[in-house]
RNA sequence: GGCGACGUGGCGAAGUGGGAACGCUGAGGUCUGCAAAACCUCCAUGAGUCGGUUCGAUUCCGACCGUCGCCUCCA
């Protein structure tokens, strides 16, 4: 894939435009993670999923990555749920920034490159809010820093609106429009977490800190920004006009943003319709969870319900069961090369690459992958199998494929660690088909499901997975 | 009030100005001792509604209805 083949959805112009790429062929990308005041939702994954698996597709397709994604550990619900616990601030968010690492390592798509805290970040956060004071783009007032909206000029162009068009929600008595948001907040009673500043104690504003950390780990003017659709205002607006109003230069050339995850409505937790991906996790495997994200495009409302997550399973397993499949022909396999396969399986693979390609379509993408996997079926199936090196080059083509979307686990040798009674049954069911006592060899098949496991009898013998 | 997204078969979900992918479910069949898996066949003359442009629209334009998001914290 060269940059012109890949396109993305540009917030900021919203249209699809070509891949942008660094000076030096590098896309660097800066990702809006969550702040950590409690464990995180399975909406809180959905751009941790789609920005670790471009990262892959690009890098894919020959490109450097650099991927930043923050936490913020700094802010009121932080100081507000810390109370509640008892603990210290920065205690509370040290813990759920751990258990964030740990809940999205389950989902077994890596880390980003970079993932910088807001508190490690404090010298060049104030350093940027000088840069705009001294440009007359920020002004303190009663131990805040403000920013001045009416003096940036491109105020609005990513989120479409008009400074007279909004609503006067957040007065604010020292600001000097409604609109001017907080760069930096003086220390108020029973906040525990704050530093010194130029302007008096306290701690940054929301939006300055990802101004701040995406330009100390990309730089300026860097390819992708992205992050939940929520977050375009004001959250990104402002990120903007900071950077680009302290540094003189464009902050992303593109923003990609992700939809919302519904539970009634979107799921959020100021509103308490969540549920939290470790509770995700525990009841459906970190596969099933990536190929439901998979299954719908990433600039689509996703409702999340049991149902949906069954349907996604057995659809992961469909899959499983051609690797299965291909698995066992190899075993035994022809001494013929079919034409018609390796069509199918090259048709399949140039129309996944250019689903992919197209704004990230995933589920373009997945139904070239089972059109791909209807085709390894079929000439599995007969006796009249593929020879060895075809069966082994189509095997290697679907797992690429599958570790492309994240879904490498069902590639997966099926592991051999079935447990000894289980074995146990297994053999003697054997023994009871050998003899033809079918009453038997039914009765321990019961038994081996009640065990959790599932046998299949093909024409190689029993074939034993988990259920 | 302002801005924006979306409405496709029983369910989920893509592409597309001229045959409506793919997955799940369902029906029939093949294989199997029986299952399971897999394979074969079938399942939207119609794409929220109503208009318009066009030789032709699900795809473009408009109106209306409906769902949702942002405008306050938010992935």
């Amino acid at each position: 894939m060269t940059p012109s083949d890949i396109r993305l959805h540009n917030t900021l112009s919203r249209s699809k435009e070509p891949l942008p790429t660094g000076p030096d062929g590098t896309v660097r990308m800066y990702v809006c993670g969550p702040t950590v005041y409690g464990p995180i939702h399975v909406g809180n994954a959905r751009p941790f999923v789609l920005f670790s698996l471009l990262k892959r597709f690009l890098q894919h397709s020959g490109y450097r990555v650099v991927l930043a994604s923050n936490l913020t550990d700094v802010n009121d619900k932080i100081y507000a749920a810390a109370a509640r616990e008892g603990v210290p601030s920065a205690e509370l968010a040290e813990r759920y920034g751990r258990e964030y690492v740990a809940d999205t390592d389950r989902l077994g798509l890596g880390r980003p490159d970079v993932e910088p805290r807001v508190t490690d970040a404090i010298p060049e956060i104030v350093d940027m809010i000088a840069r705009l004071v001294d440009r007359g783009l920020a002004y303190a007032a009663g131990g805040d820093v403000y920013f001045r909206v009416r003096e940036f000029p491109g105020y609005g162009a990513l989120s479409g609106r008009r400074l007279e068009e909004m609503l006067d929600t957040d007065p604010g008595p020292a600001k000097e429009h409604h609109l001017d948001f907080a760069l930096w907040k003086g220390r108020k009673d029973g906040e525990d977490t704050f530093w010194d500043s130029p302007w008096g104690p306290g701690r940054p504003g929301w939006h300055i800190e990802c101004s701040a950390m995406a330009h100390a780990a990309l730089g300026t003017d860097f390819e992708i920004h992205g992050g939940g659709i929520d977050l375009v205002f004001p959250h990104h607006e402002n990120e903007i006009a900071q950077s680009e109003g302290a540094d003189g230069c464009r902050m992303a050339k593109l923003w990609v943003h992700n939809e919302m995850l519904e539970l009634g409505g979107k799921m959020s937790k100021s509103d308490g319709n969540i549920v939290l991906l470790r509770d995700a996790l525990a009841e459906w495997p970190a596969e099933v969870l990536v190929m439901f994200f998979l299954r719908s495009h990433y600039r689509s409302k996703l409702p999340y319900g049991h149902d949906a997550l069954a349907e996604s399973a057995r659809a992961a397993e469909r899959i499983r069961n051609t690797v299965r499949g291909l698995d066992r022909a190899l075993a035994a396999p022809g001494d013929q090369l079919r034409p018609a396969l390796a069509r199918s399986v090259a048709e399949a693979r140039a129309k996944f690459a250019e689903a992919l390609a197209d704004d990230f379509n995933t589920p373009g993408a997945l139904a070239a992958l089972f059109e791909a996997v209807a085709a390894v079926n079929a000439a599995v199936d007969g006796a009249d199998r593929p020879s060895e090196g075809q069966l082994q080059s189509v095997r290697t083509e679907l797992a690429t494929m599958l570790d492309l979307l994240g879904l490498g686990a069902l590639a997966a040798p099926p592991g051999d660690d079935v447990p000894a009674d289980v074995a146990a049954l297994v053999e003697a069911r054997a023994a009871a088909r050998a003899a033809r006592d079918f009453a038997e060899s039914d009765r321990l098949r019961d038994a081996i499901r009640d065990l959790g496991y599932e046998v299949r009898d093909t024409p190689d013998g029993q074939q034993v997975g988990p259920r």
